[in-house]
DNA sequence: CGCGCATGTAGACACTGTCAACACTGATGC
DNA sequence: GCATCAGTGTTGACAGTGTCTACATGCGCG
């Protein structure tokens, strides 16, 4: 039946279970997605009880939470980096590139993607998850305003503007990830079509 | 215990019960969220057996297709409303008033809004609802296109420019109702930010 | 060495969607 | 007018879920 029926009498206790947990659980979101996530199939994956994982999450919710922020953080660190490959200081050109940055890592990390904003993390905010958007958004915040320093709207409530800039990727991410709208023939190179939007959004 | 015991003996029959359905599961979503949403929740509030919708609906998917289906149709009115009450030809002035009237329509209802994007759509694809939201699509992009001829961005693959015009009131809803953003302290009158927000998009 | 606490197990509970077998009702065909 | 029968509602079952509690185990610290 088990695995390692021979060698390993699979110790009664794990090692590392919170770890464990937490890896097979992204690797189901990124095969099967978000919905597929259950903690029971994640304890039989692992070869534990049922009620194993609850020893380090209280709630499922919890467990979600680790995930999302989780993924927060790869999101920001992945479009980070976009915009440092640029190696400028021009605003306008760092603010395109952390465009292109968010939306490619969307487009590629579509799982993931939609997890972050899945609505049920919207029932129980945990802290942690908050606290990476507030970061992430306090960076794209920064890049909004100097970009509006170097005259990009120049005259409107930064708010809008912050708004205005972070609409587009996380938009055109959500409806092209969720086929909410219909792509034609998506005859058109996906690196393109980032490149093309974000364009629109800020001209370099 | 039933509160009609003495004069109705509720009868077998419900009568409609397709539409109570239908009806009390809308309510539901607006009140609680399409999360509180459970088909014997449903069959407990119309004071029916648990399997009774099963009859009218196959599954909860279509259900939530049928809901959904109907969502969309709201939505498309409400933006088309929104569009026509400018009484213009000036395709700029009318786009942009289907971008306000999307958007405002997404933030008045909020719950209809999420459900209508909600994941648990993307594993079912019932064609009504795609149907839908093709219908509404084709639409958008008329008018991108119309907006296009006289000027707008005339020289872009309109995929991107639809792409582009459709994001921004579609994203900023998301980010808005999902609490995605921080609106820093709202005291931004929602109007104001509804108008704001589009006008950088399609300026009149 | 022994004890305590962290960890894992096993079972129970309430809830969900879905299905099959049964019951009732109203309309249709004769 | 009556039998039949499809439509609708009921009931019970099943598998699955998250969560809780009582119990078992074993690691590490005093």
């Amino acid at each position: 039946m088990t695995a390692t029926s021979s060698k390993k009498p699979e110790p009664y206790h794990h090692g590392d279970l919170k770890a464990a947990v937490l890896k097979r659980s992204a690797e189901i979101i990124s095969e099967k997605g978000i919905e597929a996530l259950s903690l029971r199939a994640v304890a039989r994956d692992l070869g534990v009880s049922h009620g194993a994982p609850n020893r380090h999450f209280k709630s499922k919710s919890e467990l979600l939470s680790a995930l999302v922020t989780d993924i927060w953080n790869k999101m920001r660190d992945a479009t980070l980096r976009s915009a440092a490959a640029t190696e400028t200081e021009n605003p306008y050109v760092r603010l395109n590139a952390l465009g292109r940055g968010y939306l490619r890592w969307a487009l590629e990390n579509k799982s993931e993607f939609q997890a972050m904003s899945h609505p049920d993390l919207r029932l129980y905010t945990n802290n942690s998850v908050k606290d990476s958007q507030i970061a992430f958004n306090d960076v794209i915040k920064s890049a909004v305003q100097a970009a509006q320093a170097a005259g990009r709207h120049a005259d409107i409530d930064p708010v809008l503007v912050t708004l205005y800039t972070t609409s587009v990727p996380f938009g055109a991410a959500m409806l092209v990830t969720n086929a909410l709208m219909r792509m034609d023939d998506q005859v058109m190179d996906q690196e393109a079509l980032i490149t093309g939007l974000i364009n629109l959004v800020v001209p370099v």
